[in-house]
DNA sequence: GGAGAGTTTGACCAATTGGTCAGGATCACG
DNA sequence: CGTGATCCTGACCAATTGGTCAAACTCTCC
């Protein structure tokens, strides 16, 4: 028989390596379709309910799929959230990746800032998919912060402390400065029903105002004296 | 009969006055007693795993309490949650309301970094409690943040507007200042385990270097040129 | 056009979960 | 010390949920 082969997907390991997943297992057309269908629906749900407040029935009703067949292609529900987080943790942190000693370091940093801006606006159900996973205490992707993420983080740190030792940006600590620019720009992802709630009437119309305000707040604390 | 004389404590409309609760209603030492150890315990689950993510079952064992006699005393999990968001929204809103037109400007400002910096550290279930809601969508406090949580933020607004006119403040928006501070503190709190996945040694510590850091952000951007 | 792989589903299951209830234990107080 | 109100619990329930399975359907390719 082995009728669950396509199953195995769920349980590769989590790591960049992950789009070999959809390459290296979907064959068919249907199985290519079909996988991409349901990882969209349950973006769709775990980003707006957390991994536990996601019900599987939610999730194939979303992909317009029955139950069984949901678990005809992944083998449970972990396997599910599991091969979403690895899908999109590339995309996720290609913007910290581009920051390169090449260019301004003023200029380079604000650019980086208003990409993950843009991303918070393009991509607001990724931003919470990832921030229900980390509230929760990060139980799924624990490894990959302190591993990979971690190895990442360390790199620009030093690239920006090295900056800091020429003079060419001010003395911040790089660690506190990157977090304060995933806080600042993922916040209108994350906290969208709060930020909406405040600002009744512009419809995204705020992403600007955030830019401009963000490009203010990092170019006058960076610029060194 | 009438048992359940006690349970009306859930209905409570979600104000300011939600305080009312524990003094009107809390009458025996035992609920009283009870009660607010419900409550801790709540909070420890809601904002550990969630709305969703938590269990009566969690509760009870964290308050060591029978699950029955939870529902004694709120009449259901919905009950506790309400009573714990009414009951921590004023000390959570607390340091904005402070903001006050005396004293520098730029200080104020930087004291309420420092204050709500301070609350992520001391109460970070506090904090996480409100960040699992909101990144949901905020089911349960819409109402709180469209009314008077956008009130008092559009009265300091327009407080920080007028420093700004009068020139004792940089040119920011107001709406956008307040939103990046929350971010940048409740940083600390809610995306704990990315923080401390990234920054390995310190035990606390990097709240200080994140003061350090976000005073100087804060200074040199408000400070007027 | 038919055989076998790939795909889909209805029926079903065990565990979990929010909540109920009748009755028993305990406390406050005259 | 007794009696009524308060407090507590084991047993129970219906709904939901993650997951299974055998059987049926459909596609592919010779």
């Amino acid at each position: 028989m082995e009728r669950r082969a396509v199953k195995d997907f769920g349980s590769l390991p989590i790591t960049e390596s992950s789009m070999a997943m959809s390459e290296a297992s979907a064959r068919t057309r249907i199985q290519e379709k079909n996988i991409s269908t349901i990882l969209d629906a349950a973006l769709e749900v775990f980003s707006g309910a957390g991994f536990r407040g996601a019900t599987l029935d939610q999730i194939a009703r979303a992909a317009s799929l029955s139950k069984p067949n949901l678990l005809y292609y992944f083998k449970s529900k972990e396997a599910i959230h599991r091969a979403l987080l690895s899908e999109l943790l590339d995309t996720w942190l290609a913007p910290l990746r581009t920051l390169d000693s090449g260019g301004e370091p003023v200029d380079e940093i604000v650019r980086y800032v208003m990409r993950k801006l843009d991303m918070a606006r393009e991509l607001p159900r990724e931003s919470r998919l990832f921030a229900n996973e980390i509230v929760q205490g990060a139980p799924h992707i624990l490894d990959i912060i302190e591993g990979p993420l971690k190895a990442l983080v360390d790199e620009k740190a030093s690239l920006i402390r090295k900056w800091a030792a020429e003079g060419r940006i001010a003395e911040v600590d790089p660690y506190h400065l990157i977090f304060s620019i995933w806080a600042t720009t993922q916040h209108y992802a994350d906290f969208d029903a709060q930020v909406r709630g405040i600002l009744r009437p512009g419809h995204d119309q705020h992403f600007d105002d955030a830019a401009r305000f963000l490009t203010h707040l990092y170019r006058t604390a960076l610029t060194p004296d």
